[in-house]
DNA sequence: AATCTTCCAGAGAGCGCTCTCACAGCTTCG
DNA sequence: CGAAGCTGTGAGAGCGCTCTCTGGAAGATT
């Protein structure tokens, strides 16, 4: 590799001083039109692209954000687009502003401090934690330190942290009442953990329009697993054999409540509508293929983005859902 | 967030020189035991951490790695444990070895160049691609640039590339295998694309062991989507209705020749016997569970970050796939 | 005892860039 | 016609760090 070019050398070549290299290169309007010229051909002619690192030791930024992924739930990685989703929609606001993205699984003991240490100390200029435990105490110890910080995800211990937040109690509420306007009227719910501001919020959901109609509720709790579904929706069975519809907090719990549902004997939608949440590909697979909400993923990796570079207003952003209908929820 | 404190505060309190601070944080042995003792403590009195762009300017090392994703393929993020389990594995490396993850996403033409422009300018110490095109040009360039590249998957164009790929013909030859040893004695083949190394090798596989049998391969192409899943097996079943056995190559595929058959009235494993390839998650939620070949992913991640940093032979390596058996191929 | 090593610490240069400040050339106005 | 105001450019000081080079003290060798 041929040594970089520098800005010495694009000045040399355009005749002008470093400074006035340096004012082209940042676009300050206070260059002459035809001295711009003359550096920007030295610029192509000899493919300089600036020294980052010379340049944040000046300038204190370092144009790159942290993503941190808590590493239990990067396990999900694979059954989740949620992640997917962020990471395309950050990448994308980031890559207009060029800034950098930094990935970091962190979870452990020792990463956990890397984090920290990493963060605090001027190598990147925000941190988005995209954590599904509302109480991951990280984004807290961040803003105490100054770093701006983004969560994705209503953190439960919230100050006045910001974040974007998917409508799950929406969600969950819309996907209830499809579920009444389908005419069914024992409707059970598989909920997702309850130290999970998702698996609250959902069930909240749930609950609100049971409430409102005047229906009795029945909730069996799953851990987000398409195994706990499976269970749960035995468990439900058991406790009443003429329920006639599920909600369930996530799809893979719904498609393992389609599994328990089968084994029953109980057909779907026929004997028993079933809902999941997160319109994961799977879902469009199932047979039948799933009702569910879906959620704008990407949309959220680029509020994600945007607050974290200051572009968006730094106040809490809650994002709709969108029901999606399919075969699960047909009419009885 | 107050000032961070600098390597010329740290060496003042601890009583010695800019230099020998800096000595013992770089861990260097020739410095008196007390000395060392007392910047150690100086450090942790003051939470010093280095200034990374600082350190890079002089060293002329970035102490971060970009991993390039090519934005087509990251669209399947969602279905493809791929990218989770290399994510995975790379970071756990990297981790280890201090050094920082860059994603980028490319496949635009304007982000392309982008991250050629970046990573040819010394703001990252090396590049791991994970194309599944294996014709991607970008690797070739980065290489010539005096880039330290790795691909993920053998690319078809490769000069000297090093690269790190699974074993795709031995999958594939080990799952057809596997549906003759069940008895099976006609068995098609969903292929993948035909641009594509895994597409090409897998379908390699299929025909290797067909050959050696002395039967006739039946194959139909699809492109890695299950809905062109559900068409080739269509199309096979027209072709053949003897057929009783189905590889495919790759889950999703699978996936899709399962409804097909389904359709068609065909009882799988009764009827027909389904193999896959990836072993997604979806393929153990199947009906039937889906035997398939599975790759290892965060194995796989090691071996880049590995190759990348230098601390491994930079040769191709090939990683051994593992067939795992499931209910879709059941003795008939 | 004198010289040669060895070892450890400090001085200082400089990585490539930005940004403040000073200044030269020009217009504008009293 | 000279003072004042602009505008555009250059000079130069660092940003925080590493690393070479030098020197002095201590130990080894003759």
């Amino acid at each position: 590799m041929r040594a970089r070019p520098t800005l010495e050398k694009v000045a040399a070549r355009a005749g002008v001083s470093r400074a006035t290299a340096s004012r082209v290169i940042n676009g300050s309007t206070r260059v002459a039109p035809q001295i711009r010229e003359a550096v920007n051909r030295a610029v192509d002619e000899l493919g300089y692209v600036p020294n980052q690192a010379a340049r944040s030791l000046v300038t204190q930024r370092a144009d790159s954000i942290a993503l941190v992924f808590p590493e239990p739930s990067t396990r999900v990685f694979s059954d989740d687009p949620t992640f997917g989703g962020i990471i395309r929609g950050v990448s994308m606001e980031f890559e207009e502003a060029d800034k950098q993205l930094v990935l970091m699984l962190a979870g452990t003991e020792g990463s956990y401090r890397r984090v920290e240490r990493y963060a605090t100390n001027g190598h990147v200029d925000g941190v988005i934690v995209a954590s599904m435990h509302g109480s991951d105490p990280l984004p807290a110890i961040l803003a105490r330190r100054g770093v701006p910080v983004v969560c994705s995800g209503r953190p439960t211990m919230a100050g006045e942290l910001p974040y974007v937040d998917m409508d799950n109690v929406g969600g969950a509420e819309r996907a209830v009442r499809h579920l009444l306007e389908r005419g069914r009227r024992r409707i059970a719910a598989i909920a997702g953990p309850q130290d999970m501001v998702a698996g609250i919020d959902r069930l909240t959901g749930y609950r609100n329009v049971l409430r409102d109609s005047d229906r009795r509720s029945i909730v069996a709790v799953g851990d987000f697993t398409r195994e706990s579904g499976t269970a749960a929706m035995r468990h439900l069975l058991a406790d009443d054999p003429e329920l006639d519809a599920v909600f369930a907090a996530n799809d893979l719990m719904a498609l393992g409540a389609l599994r328990a549902l089968r084994d029953a004997g109980r057909s779907v939608p026929g004997d028993v509508a079933v809902v999941g949440f997160d319109d994961i590909p799977a879902a469009s697979y199932a047979e039948p293929p799933l009702t569910t909400v879906r959620q704008p993923t990407e949309e959220m990796g680029r509020w994600l983005a945007r607050m974290v570079l200051g572009l968006e207003e730094r106040g809490p952003v809650v994002l709709p859902t969108e029901l999606v209908v399919r075969e699960s929820t047909r009419a009885a």
